[in-house]
RNA sequence: GGGAGUUUAGCUCAGUUGGUUCAGAGCACCUGCCUUACAAGCAGGGGGUCACUGGUUCGAGCCCAGUAACUCCCACCA
């Protein structure tokens, strides 16, 4: 089979994506096996791949992949989110590209357009992450809008209810203008502003010429003033207290009234109140009875409790009200002034704090358990610097606004009788109806007489469900799949999403199911660029995934994502990296190139071939053992660098050249099969990392059963490594590579015919028998004929010592002053060395407190320094000091 | 303002309860090689006062205190 010399993905990605498919590899049902478990943190269902999803999947599939392999029935449940805010704000922005306004669609009409949407565009995502290699079991793909699904949500809403969690309340919400919804806390983005300090003056009613001078950052906020506060012990001001002003522009009085909340530092210690506009001033309005006067409409223009400027943008009116303000004589100065705004996570527009009546969660009871999983260690964060993180966030929980005013979500079941506030909650109309009869007494109410909310719940009161709803665990409880996969093992999600999701479904998890949802959560990093700026569309510095599994291969991206990924540690992506990992994927390939054009003999195995393949195997069994440690502490990148050191230096670069026979040679019929043996374990340690390439190589070397796979097979069985053919190979690598850089050294300082010289080594050690033992491998990798043992050195010999050991190197022209340098240099390295460790053995402090194997290592290297220094000083005295 | 974390080679990071010859890895860099699997490669090499200062200890990259710089999270002053 002629095989090109460069490995391409392209075809055979496809091929063996298929074939898996094809073959249901990935499909789980319930067995007698032990379960693993992975639920995907589900992307927007109209998103579509970025640099996150890869790094956050690809890690899942190397867990998911190595855990098939080692024998679980694993199970990855595949899905999408419906993303309420984010879908919405794209199905409004699709339509407005059509000349449709979402003001003039009735809802039901918007939700048909919605799903069309949904339906053509969703799941996108999902075709992409099999281009990326995910082993999804595809059967069991979620979506949280799903009719299943919505019904549980539902459900979990009655019941909160009905446990008294659920409340309903006017409170200060953040409102995003532009999707007129409120979002919660953890969607707003705090972003440092340039903005302006205007100095306001108010007139004291019944003056003529006293005022009093406020700071504010919005002064459109004006219109909604109900109050001016100063602080109660301000001297400045005390002959305001019990006074009026007069709100500038709109005329309208207000008292001055004293809290001790104002800052007498900052401005001009005066404050403005506007109880609908500010979180601060709406306490400081409850504190003084103030009234309220929301100027402001949902969209964000002004009101017309604003009274003037009814009907404009607010910054607009900022602009606007600053000149009137100026041309009034109201406004005293202006000043730059940067300060802190809020911005809507999702549409980037400026938050406005609002009052509306919204759905509550209270969250101090019910997070109890999930505050205490994670604190006894049934549930780990790793890396566990999350874990204060959690710990405080759970310590100082706020209830959770649940609704948002939205169509495109989970409708909230509440139920308003007669159009009035007066409401029943309840799982469907017809029992909302029973409800509502029996609520009011009135037996003739028919459904025309209720009116359902019109919100829906925050996307985040569905998908902390997931873990549970994608095995029907609160529709169909006790159910088999539930039973079996539940709970799920590892979640591997963004910390950027710990607590609006995470430490929700550790709550949702213990209130529904008394357990846990997952035992570990990784954390992963953020994937940034190499200048350490988060990756984004508008910096434009986000590569296409897919465009680089084109060009370098779905392995190749997936390693060069994994390759510096530490957990919690951001990423700095640079597609070098993923050139790396294209590289190692076609050094595989060509060890399987050079592996495939061998031929097998009859003849025994020379001995060097034995050698070869006892030392791989006990290589291999070494670093498996390693691999597994990394796996177990999710030391996903040290695993994959452990592999890749394992198959590029260990296999290709040592073992495959020790056994590699002169071109068009045959090696013994044997040794193939072991190497091809040892090739397959290697595969198999590759192939969690590198799914597609590992395939196809595990498939070539041998021929396979249909339905057969590298993954169907179990990872070889853990065995003991053989410590003393490691020990002696690593002597036989050093003094390879000592005499190596020696001869290149030398011949550099020869001339002429000289150079041309074969290297020969003479060898005077009292580790004999080993360099004897592997003659034949140093002959081959040195390119020599000639290995000799002696007691004496030979004329015009240089000398290379490692540990006691002596090579002699005939070498033409000897650099004896160099030599003696060196020699020189290593005395007094060792002795500086020695003079340490003794002074540690005669230390009786050191001798009787040190535990009994530090000091026999002391021994130890007091000996080896010692017996090293003697064979220094016998050459100094030989070369003649 | 509250909390957490980081600081080790040019870059990104390991260094597992203080004890091998501990100062490491990958990449980058330098030198020599188109050696018959692979130049997407092979062979070899240089490079760090472990942020700083003090302390504990027989012994500190590791523990303690202080200092400096940076990062993140939470809350937020109009």
């Amino acid at each position: 089979m002629n095989l090109s010399a460069k490995y391409s993905p392209g075809e055979i990605e496809e091929k063996w994506y298929a074939a898996w498919m094809e073959a249901r590899i990935f499909k789980s049902t319930p067995d007698h096996r032990e379960p693993y478990t992975i639920a995907i943190p589900p992307p927007n269902v109209t998103g579509i791949l970025h640099m996150g999803h890869v790094l956050n999947n690809t890690i899942q599939d190397v867990l998911i992949r190595r855990k098939r392999m080692e024998g679980y029935n694993t199970c990855w449940v595949p899905g999408t989110d419906h993303a309420s805010i984010a879908t919405e704000a794209k199905v409004v922005r699709l339509l407005a590209d059509q000349g449709i306004s979402k003001t003039d669609l009735s809802r039901e009409e918007f939700l048909r357009h919605a799903f069309a949407w949904k339906d053509k565009y969703g799941g996108i995502i999902l075709q992409q992450l099999k281009k990326l290699g995910a082993s999804c079991d595809w059967d069991r793909t979620a979506f949280t809008m799903d009719e299943e699904y919505s019904e549980s949500v539902i459900q979990v809403f009655c019941d909160l209810f009905e446990k008294g969690y659920i409340y309903r309340g006017v409170r200060m919400v953040n409102w995003d203008p532009s999707a007129q919804t409120a979002v919660s806390d953890e969607e707003v983005i705090h972003r440092d502003t340039a903005g302006k300090l205007y100095h306001v003056r108010y007139p004291i009613e019944g003056t003529d010429d006293q005022f009093v001078t406020i700071a504010t950052t919005r002064p459109e906020t004006i219109l909604g003033d109900t109050a001016i506060a100063i602080h109660p012990e301000d001297a400045r001001y005390t002959h305001l207290h019990g006074k009026r002003a007069i709100v500038p522009l709109v005329n309208r009085p207000i008292p001055i009234i004293a809290d001790a909340y104002v800052d007498r530092e900052f401005g001009t210690g005066c404050l403005k109140i506007t109880p609908a506009h500010d979180i601060n001033d709406y306490e400081i309005g409850i504190r003084h009875n103030l009234p309220v006067i929301d100027a402001l409409n949902p969209d964000g223009t002004i009101s017309e409790a604003g009274e003037l400027y009814i009907g404009k943008d607010r910054f607009w009116v900022r602009k606007q009200i600053t000149k009137d303000l100026e041309e009034a004589g109201f406004l005293v100065k202006t000043e730059d002034y940067r300060h802190s705004v809020g911005y809507s996570e999702r549409t980037d527009a400026a938050i406005e704090p609002r009052l509306s009546m919204q759905w509550f969660l209270k969250m101090k009871d019910i997070s109890q358990p999930a505050y205490e999983a994670v604190i006894k260690g049934e549930i780990n964060l790793i890396p566990d610097k999350f874990f204060n993180t959690y710990k405080h966030w759970m310590e100082n929980v706020r209830d959770w606004c649940l609704s948002r005013q939205l169509w495109w979500g989970h409708r909230i079941p509440a139920f308003y009788i007669q159009g009035s506030q007066t409401f029943v909650v309840a799982a469907s109309e017809a029992e909302a109806l029973e409800k509502a009869r029996a609520k009011t007494g009135n037996a003739s109410l028919t459904a025309a007489d209720l009116s359902q909310d019109s919100d829906v719940l925050d996307t985040w009161a569905s998908s902390w469900l997931w873990p549970i709803s994608i095995f029907h665990g609160l529709t169909r409880p006790g159910n088999p799949d539930f039973n079996y996969y539940y709970p799920t093992n590892d979640l591997v999600t963004a910390p950027e999403i710990l607590f609006f999701w995470v430490a929700r479904m550790i709550i949702a998890g213990y209130e529904y199911t008394g357990k846990k949802p997952f035992t570990n959560v990784y954390l992963t990093g953020i994937v940034r660029d190499d200048k350490r700026r988060k990756m984004s569309k508008s910096l434009g510095n986000s590569p296409d995934p897919l465009d680089l599994i084109d060009q370098y291969g779905a392995d190749g991206v997936r390693v060069g994502m994994l390759l510096s990924s530490p957990a919690g540690n951001d990423l700095l992506f640079k597609e070098s990296l993923v050139e790396q990992g294209r590289n190692f994927a076609n050094k595989v390939w060509n060890a399987y190139r050079l592996v495939n054009g061998w031929a097998a003999s009859a003849a025994a195995p020379s001995s060097q071939e034995t050698i070869a393949t006892a030392w791989m195997e006990a290589r291999l069994n070494e670093t498996a053992a390693e691999i597994r440690d990394h796996f177990s502490k999710f030391r996903i990148s040290d695993a994959l660098m452990s592999v890749y050191k394992l198959v590029w230096d260990d296999f290709c670069n040592w073992f495959l050249e020790m056994i590699k026979p002169a071109q068009g040679e045959p090696v013994s019929a044997a040794t193939l099969s072991q190497t091809i043996s040892l090739f397959e374990k290697c595969l198999q340690l590759v192939h969690p990392f590198m799914p597609f390439i590992s395939e196809e190589i595990w498939q070539g070397l041998k021929e396979r059963q249909p339905g057969q796979f590298i993954s169907t097979e179990n990872l070889f069985a853990e065995t003991e490594p053989d410590a003393e053919i490691l020990k002696d190979l690593e002597l036989i690598r050093k003094t390879i590579t000592d005499v190596r850089a020696y001869w290149n050294d030398q011949r550099s300082k020869q001339s002429g015919e000289e150079e041309k010289q074969d290297l020969e080594l003479f060898i005077k050690s009292d580790n004999q028998a080993v360099f004897q033992q592997y003659a034949d491998i140093l002959k081959k990798f040195l390119r020599t004929d000639t290995i000799e043992f002696v007691q004496e050195k030979p004329e015009n010999a240089g000398t290379l010592q490692i540990d006691t050991t002596e090579i002699y190197i005939p070498l033409p022209k000897l650099d004896l002053d160099a030599e003696k340098a060196k020699i020189l240099t290593d005395i007094d390295y060792f002795e500086g060395f020695l003079l340490k460790v003794n002074k540690n053995l005669q230390n009786e402090r050191f001798v009787s407190s040190a535990p009994a194997n530090v000091i026999d290592r002391e021994k130890q290297k007091q000996a080896d320094a010692e017996a090293k220094l003697k064979v220094l000083r016998d050459r100094l005295a030989e070369i003649g000091a």
